[in-house]
DNA sequence: TACCATAAATTGGTTGACCAATTAATAAGA
DNA sequence: TCTTATTAATTGGTCAACCAATTTATGGTA
């Protein structure tokens, strides 16, 4: 069965990455600039040979990004962030949900226990409520033997919202499904960890309790070296 | 003019985020569940009583966030992560780009900082060069009496890259529009601090050379500390 | 000439019909 | 009865026409 490592996941760019990469073509040579008004739909469509649908999913995209701003019945425009921030941002979009796993693991880590140490700042009693629940939660699954992955995470989110920071949050949620798509393509499930973790999750909730900031950072690591190991052994 | 402040940003919900608050009470109420295959896109517009674009831009969305997956010619199906880290994911999701402030920066500096470390663990000789070639353009800016703030950011993606994590990059990129949309709305615009942020990118650049990394957190933490001493006012 | 009301053209937004691929159902053959 | 072609229905993907709001052009009036 070793005859399938040698095939690689095949590398599909959706339409509207292509055109995604036509208007980066289109900044890089200075036919479109920062605060520029962009070409009606119609001609853009024209002349990058597309059609409108896939053009409109493009825009879309880089909405969402901050690099076009669309008024309705009236055009769309280049944010003034610069041709240079610009490239660099549209080809990271482009790239975006194709991270290698270290780096993924890396700022998991980063994320993780500095959502920590806000959390040992920040937490009010309700979060210590909130966290004890996610915690009895996970602790009652591995007990039964069930599988508590769904309740692991569910405990760290916990943390994050303890933060009161929505941008951590948020980022930790963006990049949360990348790294359980690599573990379950790569089968790392961690068995029989599962009594280990729930004591380390406890040692966590108890930092953030006793507002022990480092202490809660230290923990967290702890609690995610093994990972680490991992990801150090494969590089 | 004072009476503009008692004006506040009128909410406006993309006909997508309200289908996709709607498909959050399907999986709320139990009708759709994580592994399920979703009905037919036709029949579903039928049942929220949308047109099939607006549908078919919020389950776009929605597979970006990785709570669902496309098939083409076959259906959707619900990513297996569970319904309640679900919710969680989908209501964020919709509050994106929406946040405070105070998160905003919060975790930029800790995003910089980090990006800091690394870079002083895994930067080449390459990467210095691009620092420094970065830092020059910054510099000439700032002696011209030219505005800087593109410099300047394009500066700190140089760090980013140094630090070889794509990821990092990838979530610093995402939140700077919205940092720079902050700025350009309330004018915060720090003038007159150029010269000496050039001095502080300096400083960072030279810790960073000599692989020390504490010291190349701490430069950044300093040359962000007029940004983190403002949002500590305003709270 | 300057101004304003009106009409034509253009804009992004939306809709419904159409396409090829897939799946399910059906019918023919062993 | 089971297997296998063949057909019909359903799927997500795509396209072209249409809509209302906006902008621009036009022509008439002071």
């Amino acid at each position: 069965m070793e005859l399938l490592n040698n095939f690689s996941q095949i590398e599909i760019e959706s339409p509207s990455d292509k055109i995604i990469r036509q208007i980066k073509g289109l900044i890089s040579s200075g036919q479109l600039n920062p605060g520029d008004k962009l070409p009606s739909e119609r001609k853009l469509c024209d002349k990058l040979g597309v059609g409108r649908t896939h053009l409109r999913d493009a825009l879309k995209k880089l909405e969402f990004y901050g690099i076009l701003k669309t008024l309705p019945q009236s055009g769309t425009v280049v944010a003034g962030i610069g041709i240079p921030a610009l490239e660099g941002l549209i080809s990271d979009m482009l790239s975006l949900h194709n991270h290698d796993f270290k780096s993924l693991v890396e700022t998991r880590i980063i994320l993780e226990s500095q959502a920590a140490r806000l959390a040992a700042r920040n937490r009010t009693v309700d979060d210590l409520i909130e966290l004890d629940n996610a915690l009895l939660a996970h602790q009652k699954k591995v007990e039964d033997d069930q599988s508590a992955v769904e309740e692991d995470l569910l405990f760290h989110v916990k943390i994050a919202e303890a933060s009161h920071n929505s941008v951590l949050k948020s980022l930790m949620l963006i990049i949360t499904p990348d790294i359980m798509s690599y573990f379950n393509q790569h089968n790392i499930c961690s068995d029989g960890k599962s009594a280990k973790a729930v004591e380390q999750h406890q040692a966590v909730v108890k930092y953030i309790e006793a507002n022990d900031e480092d202490g809660a950072v230290r923990a967290v690591t702890d609690h995610l070296s093994d990972i680490i190991d991992y990801v150090n052994g494969i590089t």
